[in-house]
DNA sequence: ACCTGAACACCGTTCAAGT
DNA sequence: ACCTGAACACCGTTCAAGT
């Protein structure tokens, strides 16, 4: 009997999301079978179960890596002085950072999120973190009188977070190459939804 | 050899339609079963291949569903004079007739659109229907000078389309009948996307 | 044309057996 | 502990046969 191995437990996982994720991208989640993500991960069934209990195992690996990479782009909003500036960078390494492949996975994770009651859970737990954060940052610009105050910060971190993802479904839908285009209008549509001061005309 | 039966046709695919609905909101789509649709329909394998000609045809059949649903919509958005009180106005009348289980199941069916190229041409085509009668309706109150200039017709439209998918997507995510709530705030933010004339605070 | 149900190739998952 | 691959129950789809 041999002692766990943390390092290779966490390099073999590694290798499973993400041959997972190429399969799911290529393929579909319903066409890809556990056989295919043996091939591309170069392992047997039995070792991939070794790893993870279940299909929707891997879709909730997946599922973290999101949250985490999600929290990382927006713990870059608090420090610094002009929100709507931090905003707008946030967006642009959102869109230098993203490929049409998280784009496609991520689409392909969210119906099996709905479905599985464990993923639903932690979704929204990422969804509140995520709101929260920004609420929390909008919040800070309205005291300061940068923002406007129509909308509670919670309320606009709601639109703000509905507003950007739906953008994202529609980049996805319509060719993911063109989110660079889209990334003029959203910053305007912001600017309008939250500032002080509106812009005449 | 009879000759074909369009009433017939119609009302078996209505009986599927709503059937294979219901199973796949109850256990998704993978968890689904061919057997599980005949079972619910009432009819053989043999039966239902004859009216569907895969399990990806019959979410074609709820696709379309959905775009005859949204077009019926958007259609009454352009005989209001008054264009933020007519889109108000349709927003009522989507909560209060979407359901749970209309959420659930365009969750379930937006995954499975960006896997089958097929679907994904004709959702493109609906939602790009949906933005140019919004569009449309947008450039004429912008003509008016009900609606700010700063955002083309097309990008307001894409902007407010996105918006309402962003609520709707978590909506479903956070209990779906949470929806009524979400609708003021949405209503405010539609307003300072769109309107001439900011209010002040 | 419309319908049945057995049959086919394949799926996710398990498990006895090896190192 | 880590890994293999055969085996199990089940899947989407087809098709010969009936009306």
């Amino acid at each position: 009997m041999r002692t766990r191995d943390d390092d290779l437990n966490k390099t073999r996982s590694a290798t499973i999301l993400s041959a997972a994720g190429d399969c799911f991208v290529r393929n579909g989640f319903h066409s890809t079978s556990m056989k295919d993500i043996c091939s591309a991960a170069g392992m047997s069934p039995g070792t991939l179960y070794h790893y993870f209990r279940s299909k929707a195992d891997i879709i909730a690996g997946i599922v973290e890596g999101e949250r985490a990479a999600t929290q990382l782009i927006l713990s870059r909003l608090t420090d610094a002085p002009d929100f709507m500036q931090a905003l707008f960078m946030a967006l642009e390494a959102l869109a230098g950072s993203i490929t049409e492949r998280d784009l496609i996975l991520h689409a392909e994770v969210s119906a099996e999120v709905l479905r599985r009651p464990e993923l639903r859970v932690r979704a929204r737990a990422a969804d509140d973190e995520a709101r929260d954060w920004l609420a929390a940052a909008i919040a800070e610009a309205q005291a300061s009188g940068e923002l406007a105050r129509v909308l509670s910060a919670h309320e606009a971190a709601v639109c703000v977070l509905a507003l950007i993802d739906g953008m994202l479904w529609r980049a996805t839908l319509h060719e993911a190459s063109d989110l660079g285009e889209r990334l003029e209008p959203l910053k305007q549509a912001l600017t309008r939804l939250l500032a002080e001061g509106q812009v005449p005309r």
